[in-house]
DNA sequence: ATGAATGCAAAGGTTTTGCACCCCC
DNA sequence: GGGGGTGCAAAACCTTTGCATTCAT
């Protein structure tokens, strides 16, 4: 045993994850750390234990969360800090960019994900819930001039793809 | 005065819409009603006063409503129509397809649009909020290449371009 | 007359706010 | 020591649900 264990996790669907995004290193966390007593710092405000203890348990996960995940994961492993702090230092971690707005999952709800040197849109499956992220220039470029065909300036946009990534399992099966 | 009533309306922003989609006529709404009575009698539901009254008063808007700008449109004209009578026939309407939940607003809303033949996405105006649809056949034939690039079975997807409509205007101001 | 629909109010769930106390700078 | 931060609880908000009553069929 022992020789595979590089192939990722496994989803509840049966799709196996490539191992492409390891958790946060020790050295990234220690450059969000600083980044963030940085920001504290620039803005006047205050750096407080439970404020990275809340970016922390946020940072380490890589993401994809709503608030209210974010909310009971703080709770599991600190009851102390109230929810009412966690939704404020969700702002705050927004604002030091720590934290981006990314997209709304299928029912709505606001989710949350780590910042990201390239810009990325989302594909997410019906059936176990877990999201992929998609980059493509073609679609891009075709934004930019529908923008344009309305006499917009493009601001940004959400884009998010929905299906099934069992879809070969299920085939087969 | 008199000759130029075509324009279209003028937006908060500055912009004249063009006049391509005028509210809907007296004959669509009596097939809009047929269509409704249809449904209810298939589906062992009762016609009343009020169930059309909120479906009327969503149709002649054009749609891209939120639950709450139905609401307050409703108790405006019919403050006797409670808000869970309301709420109740949003979701009745949508499934007789006279109504459908649409997109997201920036915020996260469930926006609702009347049923349309052709598919489309939106474009909106952070200024204004004026919400404009668009089709690109290209975007649509890459959506199903990413999906199949992740092994995905392409279910829907939702995508929203964010822009500003009044760019020209505020240019060469 | 039978069961669906309504209106009201109460409950649910999530996020925000008020306030006394605490603690970082 | 002063102003932001925290925790708690209350409030605010939106939507759903329970229930007695009304109404369509």
């Amino acid at each position: 045993m022992g020789s595979k264990e590089k192939k990722g996790r496994v989803l509840p669907c049966g799709r196996t994850l490539p191992p492409e995004a390891p958790p946060p290193n020790e050295e990234q966390m220690q450059a969000w750390h600083s980044s963030l007593r940085d920001y504290l710092t620039r803005e006047g405000l205050k750096y407080t234990e439970q404020r990275w203890t809340i970016a922390r348990l946020i940072l380490e996960t890589g993401g994809h969360l709503d608030a209210q995940d974010i909310v009971a994961r703080v709770k599991a492993e600190h009851p102390g800090i109230g929810a009412a702090t966690v939704y404020r230092n969700i702002k705050v971690l927004c604002d030091a960019k720590l934290l981006e707005d990314s997209h709304r999952s299928p029912d709505g709800r606001v989710l949350y994900e780590l910042p990201d040197e390239h810009h990325h849109d989302h594909i997410v499956c019906t059936d176990c819930g877990e999201i992929f992220e998609f980059h493509d220039d073609e679609i891009e470029d075709l934004q930019v001039k529908i923008a344009q065909n309305f006499g917009f300036k493009l601001e940004g946009h959400r884009h998010l793809i929905q299906g099934r990534c069992n879809y070969l399992k299920k085939k087969s099966g």
